[in-house]
DNA sequence: GTGTTGAGTATTTTT
DNA sequence: TACTCAACAC
């Protein structure tokens, strides 16, 4: 039985809405996903509709498998099984169908390893040198010009290629091949990419009708979490999947928590929507059960900043709380101190517990001095996104035997483990058996198993190939009648792969890891004793989120993007880096780019539910040799909405207390001496990627430096322009 | 030819 | 830190 008299007013208007298309502008915690959950309960309870036939979307598997839960918690044993991302629906239709598009069933999901290694072995056929063109911007014109369905062929104006993030017209042509190869390998391989997973459904249903109406009728009711970071593309599959004669669609979002514009998706979307779908029911929710006054005020008061907005407050019957506080430390270090003393606090009084802490920051990389700091003062602390979990080396190794065994053609998988453990099989001799392959067209598979049977005479066909060779053939014939978790305990008996990761360093992290794995694989089985190895394949390869269930009964302080952070909420959020050029990135092009930074600010803020610490430095910025000035969004925020606390050291760093009106004002240049006086032992220089250092020895042309952890010495030339020298 | 090591270089956000 | 690449030992 569902319990309808928890919700308020307008949850419950929600709730019981009339069917066909509705949209809930639900702010920060005001119980989005109570009112999304609750009505898909009240849909299978109250209005008969079968549990098979709805279909709820989320952003992440994690939400997923929050909403799956609590429904069963408050119907029972009714599982929706239609709830995933937009990625895990679309392999469940492709699944289906793709063969109607010409393509085989039995097609695998790379993740961006994969496909970075693909571009490195396109780099070696095609002679592009990784000088030129560096992988990861190679991958990010793949991805923009597939999202946006581009042909490079066509493209003729500067400013074109500039918006695809192209800016040398030489190489141009560099560009068009490897995204030629890269399609063509993905066919011949028969993989397919997160954006083909979204690319191939929406194909499909366009343009085969019978399919289309198929799955149109397969759905008698669709809801949408997260709506405002729906793109393009999946607002178009949106449209397809749903039944044109009945409308029944439920969109939950907040048009302030747009942040994954950069993904595609757009705040005009809410438009779109009402466009789209006439005589939409809107509903709007703003009472906020998570945060103090306090807190929301300094939310609210932020966001206001944004132009392009339907304005719109959050209200709360919550206390006042604490004030928030706002820290401005003298060096990155003491912001880092600032933030491990108040946790000793917090938890030495026991007013809360290390796993109700979060540190949030805007870039993955601020997250080292914070982690320098809690090793130093033996507090707890868990960093989550750090590696995914199926991106760990010895998971992907062992993952990539299972997949082996189920299709030995896949090329990139199978060179991944060729020399893994080490068996004496080079780059050289896997060059040479690709080559051999490519020019007889034969799979890297089938080329291994012609040099078994020697039926090649080539130098690099000796015998550590043919033993490959036969621990594969041993494998398969002896794993064929074992469960998935059988099997894995086989591949890692087998290939002795504990004494392997005894060669690493972390053995026992790594191998914790592995039998995480192995944990993970019994559950799976027990869940779905049918599902086989390739049902379990195709699942993590959608599930990249670090496994996070066992973190928090570890009582650990959690450190997280505030892109990660989305969702979520902490009774105590410390944002950190809240500095110019960090927080608002100095990556930034646009207004709109920086409208998107405040509401990543805004979702960070709205995180927390009783205290809330905003801390910037006035050190050196990691990015250029520039002094660091607070962020304008804590000017913003507005001085009477926070406590302002300073760290006591005077340092050369000193500048006015009321820093706001000095942010424009303050010259840089100032601290700096030219570079061609003398350099003397105890000079301190600032060095655009090191951060500050002191010269500790003087060479005829080099100097040595001793840089912060974990830059350590390094030697740099004396008229190197990375450097700049500070005055004395 | 293979595997290890040290130097050099570079840092938004993720399904 | 994390990743690549060139140089060296075997």
């Amino acid at each position: 039985m569902i319990d309808l008299s928890k919700l308020n007013h307008n949850q419950l208007k929600a709730v019981t809405t009339e069917v066909g298309p509705v949209l809930v502008i639900a702010g920060a915690g005001t119980g989005k996903t109570r009112v999304l959950t609750t009505r898909i309960a009240y849909l299978i309870e109250h209005e008969n509709y079968d549990h098979n036939k709805i279909l709820a979307i989320t952003f992440t598997n994690k939400a997923a498998s929050e909403m799956r839960n609590r429904i069963i918690n408050m119907l029972g044993n009714i599982n929706v099984s239609w709830i995933g991302t937009y990625h895990s629906i679309c392999l469940r239709i492709l699944k289906q169908d793709i063969d109607q598009l010409g393509r085989d069933k039995n097609f695998s999901i790379i993740d961006e390893q994969d496909q970075l290694d693909i571009i490195h072995d396109i780099y070696k056929e095609g002679e592009i040198s990784i000088k030129d063109i560096k992988p990861k911007k190679a991958l990010e014109i793949i991805e923009n010009v597939k999202t946006e369905n581009i042909n490079l062929f066509n493209i003729k104006s500067m400013k074109e290629l500039n918006e695809l993030g192209i800016y040398k017209y030489d190489l141009i042509s560099s560009f068009r091949y490897i995204v030629k190869q890269y399609e063509n390998k993905l066919i011949q391989n028969n993989l397919l990419d997160f954006n083909d997973l979204l690319i191939f459904a929406h194909k499909l249903l366009k343009e085969n009708s019978v399919i289309r109406e198929k799955w149109q009728n397969k759905f008698d009711y669709i809801l949408v979490d997260e709506f405002q970071d729906t793109n393009y593309l999946q607002f178009q599959l949106l449209n397809l999947l749903i039944n044109p004669n009945k409308l029944n669609i439920f969109a939950v979002g907040d048009p302030d928590q747009t942040i994954y514009t950069w993904r595609g998706a757009y705040p005009n979307i809410f438009n779109d929507y009402l466009d789209n779908f006439k005589n939409t029911k809107i509903h709007v929710l703003d009472l906020n059960y998570r945060s103090t006054k306090n807190i929301l005020r300094v939310a609210n008061h932020l966001i206001d900043y944004n132009n392009q907005r339907i304005k719109k407050d959050l209200v709360t019957n919550n206390d006042e709380g604490d004030s928030v506080i706002c820290y401005i430390g003298d060096t990155s270090q003491l912001e880092a101190h600032f933030i491990t003393q108040q946790i000793n606090d917090l938890v030495k009084t026991k007013k809360y517990n290390y796993n109700e802490i979060v540190i949030l920051y805007r870039a993955k990389y601020l997250s080292r001095t914070i982690e320098q700091e809690f090793i130093n003062n033996n507090i707890p602390y868990y960093i989550f996104g750090d590696i995914r979990f199926y991106q760990r080396r010895e998971i992907k190794d062992l993952v990539s035997y299972l997949k082996i065994l189920v299709k030995p053609k896949d090329d990139i998988t199978l060179r991944r483990i060729i020399n893994v453990p080490v068996r004496g099989i080079g780059q050289k001799t896997i060059d040479s058996i690709r080559n051999y392959g490519l020019q007889n067209n034969l799979s890297f598979y089938e080329t291994l198993l012609k040099c078994a049977n020697n039926q090649i005479e080539a130098e690099w066909n000796k015998k550590s190939v043919k033993e490959f060779v036969v621990l594969l053939e041993y494998l398969f014939t002896n794993s064929k009648n074992l469960s998935i978790v059988d099997t894995l305990r086989f591949i890692i008996k087998v290939t002795k792969y504990e004494d392997h990761l005894k060669s690493l360093d972390q053995f026992e992290d790594r191998w914790e890891n592995v039998n995480e794995l192995i944990v993970a694989t019994e559950e799976y089985q027990a869940k779905f004793p049918n599902n086989s190895l390739v049902d379990f394949l195709d699942e993590i390869s959608l599930y990249t989120e670090s496994d996070d269930h066992k973190v928090q009964s570890r009582n650990s302080v959690s450190l997280m993007t505030i892109h990660f952070a989305k969702g979520t909420e902490f009774k105590v959020v410390f944002i950190m880096g809240m500095n110019e050029d960090i927080f608002p990135s100095y990556r930034l092009q646009s207004q709109n780019d920086m409208e998107e930074e405040r509401r990543i600010a805004y979702v960070a803020i709205t995180r927390s539910m009783k205290k809330l610490f905003l801390t910037c430095n006035l050190g050196f910025s990691p990015i250029s040799s520039d002094k660091l000035t607070p962020s304008r969004f804590l000017k913003e925020i507005g001085k009477n909405n926070y406590q302002e606390m300073r760290s006591e050291m005077k340092t050369i760093s000193e500048i006015d207390l009321d820093w706001y009106d000095s942010v424009a004002s303050f010259n840089k240049e100032d601290n700096y001496r030219e570079n061609n006086v003398e350099f003397k032992i105890g000079d301190v220089i600032v060095h655009t990627v090191f951060g500050s250092g002191v010269i500790i020895g003087i060479k005829s042309d080099t100097l040595e430096v001793a840089f912060k952890a974990p830059f350590g010495i390094k030697s740099i030339i004396k008229t190197h322009k990375s450097i700049k020298r500070l005055k004395n």
